[in-house]
DNA sequence: TTGAAAGCGCTAACAC
DNA sequence: GTGTTAGCGCTTTCAA
């Protein structure tokens, strides 16, 4: 491996002029710049990013910290936030927090001794001292959902509130007067977003009463159990609109398990567009969340941000989509309660 | 940020004897260590990682490159690799190669310039001559499945040919008399080495015949295609081993089009054991392999090799299981065929 | 347009 | 046991 002094010798310049040229950082004659050229070419030359992160404070490394990079989420987000930081030159490291904030603040501590040019944080323990202390130090962040101050940090999420109205909606297009609502961890801005949605959406109607509400904790187990509890309560619910996917195919599996005919007798509409949802029996109604390209744009947010492109930190709501599948088809009229 | 200088200072000492606590290498007397303690605590003195790379050449990082984080399996993997990196120090960057030589190398490029410490190679497109430089610049790495060279890495994957002949045994124990197979692509070893199982326990039975064999490509929609390749050339097949689970789920699709009982009529059985194998219905029977252990193994194995403490690279081979679930349930005697 | 030289913060001889 | 010092490989003033 040869250095930026073995260029300087060859090329018969001077490690400055190397630096210059391999930085576009002030002149370099045209001459000169063809025998660095060739220089680095002869000996397969390539900069120690090490050495340029010491002396230049930048890594070209970026962080993301999220739950769990196995929950499908976030390994979709994870996906897209890698193929955009990749085109620009950027290495990304990654953390699970499983949403701990003793986990999340000891990442940041590693992150910071290693001169991370940026962190993503899909997590939603970032707190406020955590996020002061960044911005004191002048690592650049951005969080997907929520931030912690709506100052220093842009953050990408999606409408939650409007996809919930919509999954409502469309319960209630086909022929459902009924719904259920699974949600999730209310400190989760999402879960309640969704939450809101669909009270919203659903408290002006002569059949709502608060019962229909049941908590879940955004995995499948939890979208099980709130189903078993509603159908007790409430035998003749005819739509379930749960908060996200994974409590959704929880919500499917009850039914089954019940004997229930999901779609023609409960219709149950999910919210987030894993891909999984195209496997369940029958394939989940949902409302899918753009995840990729909220990995992408966030991804590309921080490093504008890093590269002192990014005009102002602002919040980013993109558009959801209701996405119809068979487990909310129900034939014409068909409102035979059970 | 304070400086190992600002401690020193601090301390009353000098750098090297600060240096020397630091990592425990060479003798430092009791009552300075404790005065260095105190000035380390009074100062909240971390030490710049960075600085460490450039003047040891270790950067307390490894690499993962995998096909693509998104796909379950390989989450999964992430996640356990990441764990056990965390408990001992080490930070993880991945990258997605999506089984591309190109990428994989532009990888490998970027990360020796970054002094990474080792490397993960999930992929299989690693070539022998990236191997060779890897090995000249003294890079550690292991390989999960298969590896360039059995000299210079160890590997870790699990026993694919067995899991396949444990399939098939399953398959007929439930009273299957003409099981198919569709097989991944062949250039991964995993899924040879499932097909070589399968043959050899079926190859001496009287109704096997060749054209029970059809390719898929370790997804969902290759399963489906290959299982409506596979029925109508054979109505009267009772058994279906996927190589894989995503093949599987395909295969229950296909069926479950067709309107053809899954686990009564046909019974089909997959490989890997992801996490989506309880969503579907029914419930896929699957051979599984230790995915999170497999990813805690091969960390260790890195991180061992890293700090000069792994005796010799070698093969391992850990045990597959057998998960019963709905998909081969059939009940006593039945086996008319459709 | 180019070069000399002083760091970046740490490790590791080597000398005391 | 402890201190001095020369790097690690690069960037970046500042002069020329």
């Amino acid at each position: 491996m040869s250095t930026i002094r073995d260029v300087a010798k060859l090329a018969g310049v001077s490690v400055s002029t190397v630096s210059r040229y391999l930085n576009k950082s002030g002149y370099v004659n045209s001459e000169t710049e063809q025998t660095i050229k060739y220089a680095i070419d002869k000996l397969k030359y390539a900069p120690n990013q090490v050495a340029r992160g010491l002396a230049g404070k930048k890594t070209n490394t970026i962080a993301l910290i999220l739950p769990d990079i196995s929950n499908l989420f976030f390994s979709d987000l994870a996906r897209a936030v890698e193929d955009v930081a990749a085109t620009y030159g950027y290495t990304v490291i990654f953390g699970n927090s499983d949403d701990q904030a003793v986990k999340e603040k000891r990442y940041i501590e590693t992150l910071k001794q290693k001169y991370i040019d940026g962190i993503i944080f899909a997590s939603n323990t970032l707190g406020h001292d955590d996020a002061e202390m960044l911005t004191k130090l002048g690592i650049p962040f951005v969080c997907l959902d929520r931030g912690p101050s709506e100052e220093n940090s842009s953050i990408v999420r999606s409408k939650n509130k409007e996809g919930a109205i919509m999954a409502v909606q469309h319960l209630l297009d086909v022929g459902c007067r009924k719904i259920a609502h699974i949600y999730g961890p209310q400190h989760l801005i999402t879960a309640k977003e969704r939450l809101i949605g669909y009270e919203q959406s659903v408290q002006i109607l002569d059949w709502y009463s608060p019962t229909l509400i049941e908590p879940g904790d955004f995995r499948i187990a939890g979208g099980m159990k709130a189903t078993d509890r509603l159908l007790e309560r409430h035998p003749d619910i005819d739509g379930i609109f749960a908060g996200n996917d994974l409590m959704a195919i929880g919500a499917l599996k009850a039914l089954h398990r019940k004997g229930i005919p999901v779609g023609r007798q409960v219709a149950v509409c999910g919210f987030d567009g894993i891909q999984t949802t195209e496997i369940t029996v029958p394939e989940l109604t949902t409302i899918a969340q753009p995840i990729y390209d909220m990995g992408a744009l966030i991804s590309r947010l921080l490093i504008k941000k890093i590269e002192g492109k990014l005009e102002e930190d602002r919040l980013y709501e993109l558009d959801v989509k209701l996405i119809v599948r068979d487990s909310t088809f129900r034939r014409q009229g068909t409102n035979e309660q059970a």
